[in-house]
DNA sequence: GTTGAAACTACCGACTA
DNA sequence: TAGTCGGTAGTTTCAAC
């Protein structure tokens, strides 16, 4: 994991159609050896897999929202229950009053609203506290450069 | 946008390096027919780019937390700003008394307390309010599928 | 890490329902 | 308009160096 492979995954973050040749002449490399490093890349794990970016919108997930799942009872092994919900995108167990924080996207406010109510049907959860986001600035992949 | 295309969309989220013969098989296409939706979905903007899926604690992004940016300013015109953060992973106007809601990846606690120092940095911004993330339990694309 | 050669794939045209 | 089929250009992939 050396700057020329921070180099190569930022660009394959960019864009992962890129021939191995023009990653290769991008960091100085011959495409053999930028296929090599990435070929690695991915046996390590560093790499999960190559996938597309989607427009949410167009999936008919126009609103995002974050959502505050509280809970009397350690939710600490609830993760299937929250995946079995198409609706939500991710899911994390955080310190605090609310115990797991998730990002939901639906079609409409009243399709959160049904989510939400599908959330307080997991055992446990005591509650929930929803923030809509009103307007989206970016989201990007994790930056391999710089921080 | 009809349920082949989902589907289709689906797939490659899953593995953008399927081959359009292997694409065609699963959607029950020739992989020419295949090749030409995907080709309009990406015209239409609704797969906006193939990228790759990266482990962020082999970038040295291990600690995950989410900021609520509070401000005494509307602060719909600070894209920017937060964009120049590195370490800022997404950032969403919200609605509440905080008004911008961000991811933030840094290799340690220290580092976020030194991305939250910056945070203050930015015109308006008069508190933050940070969650950690002690495990993830999934994150996954929006789906084009079911909810 | 480099080069070159073989196998595979994307891509584009002409054709068809 | 949407799909099939086939040929070519370009790419991945894997040798040997």
């Amino acid at each position: 994991m050396d700057a020329t492979d921070r180099e190569l995954v930022a660009l394959l973050q960019e864009d992962a159609t890129q021939a191995y040749a023009a990653l290769g002449k991008a960091v100085g490399l011959s495409a053999g050896a930028a296929h090599e490093r990435v070929r690695k890349l991915r046996e390590r794990g560093v790499i999960r897999r190559t996938t597309i970016e989607v427009d949410p919108a167009a999936l008919g997930r126009g609103v995002l929202a974050f959502v505050m799942v509280e809970s009397s009872v350690w939710m600490g092994d609830s993760a299937a229950a929250f995946a079995a919900i198409a609706e939500i995108q991710e899911a994390h167990v955080i310190a605090g009053t609310a115990s797991v924080l998730v990002k939901v996207r639906t079609s409409t406010t009243e399709q959160l609203q049904y989510v939400l109510r599908r959330l307080y049907e997991i055992e446990g959860v005591s509650g929930t506290q929803a923030t809509v986001s009103l307007e989206t600035f970016f989201e990007r992949p994790a930056s391999p450069l710089g921080g």
